[in-house]
DNA sequence: AATCTCTTTAGAATAATTCTAATCTATTGA
DNA sequence: TCAATAGATTAGAATTATTCTAAAGAGATT
């Protein structure tokens, strides 16, 4: 019997697999790190950072289209909030978030928390894809 | 007497002037431009090619720090629906978007029609300064 | 008009992201 | 099990939006 690999492993594939993508060793590992830990908000540039930290060895153009496949697949949101740089949240569940402007961090707000009221009618032939809720913080 | 300028100049310089802006030849036709047709969503790049459809000279970088100094001084608001471009909105006051994901384009939300209730306390130490709210939309 | 400070500009530089085309690897069928 | 194939990864080039630089230009003030 070959060796097997461990449960995160495992638990990883199952997920890649029930997302329609091929579990190779880059996306294993990218999974590990970003659903590893709770709810995270990650740059493309800040998991490759720590993917090169962790030791696992990743291109960047790799961690691109990774973070794009998941979001595609619903295993991650993109949330717009800063014109320099796309954030990916591994919660994609109903919730709204806090930006700090200074130090360009999210927080999140459960959905259950906050309400929008008195959406009108989107313009003919277009339905309401996500409404998205960005209350901005500074430094008081 | 020297001949004097049109109305729509000593506006656009009283505008400038009391934004605490030098009142120069390209601000005042860029105040021109953006606010002298109803409430608009402008790019760097679509202000651009529009003065230069209008037949008025300004470099790309003056309309950059233009936008940004207008943004700064009140005049402008800066709206982020989207990872790759910076739009500008003429109308500051409150009110929310639609965003058209399909066209990249905008569309106002009066801010008496919409409410956002349940915003929980922010973070220690620091104050709300803007809630955004953007229904994003498509084709259905 | 002289001076001073602020502004504009072309083009270079930067930063985030995407593309390319070559190499590699997971999957599949024999 | 192994070769074939479709899909994935990669380094580095390319692209795109934006910012920077430093030199020339133009309001404002005297």
């Amino acid at each position: 019997m070959a060796r097997a690999r461990n449960n995160r492993s495992l638990d990883a594939a199952a997920t890649l697999r029930t997302a329609g993508l091929r579990p190779t060793r880059q996306r294993i590992e990218l999974v590990g790190l970003l659903f590893g830990a709770g709810d995270r908000h990650m740059t493309a540039e800040s998991l490759h950072a720590e993917a090169a930290r962790a030791g696992v060895q990743v291109s960047l153009a790799t961690v691109y289209n990774t973070l794009h496949q998941f979001t595609e697949s619903g295993l991650l949101r993109q949330v717009v909030v800063d014109a320099a740089r796309s954030y990916f949240d591994t919660n994609t569940g109903d919730h709204q978030h806090f930006f700090i402007e200074d130090a360009g961090t999210l927080i999140d707000i459960p959905g259950e928390n906050i309400a929008v009221a008195g959406v009108p009618a989107p313009p003919k032939g277009m339905s309401v894809d996500r409404i998205d809720v960005v209350v901005r913080v500074k430094r008081s």
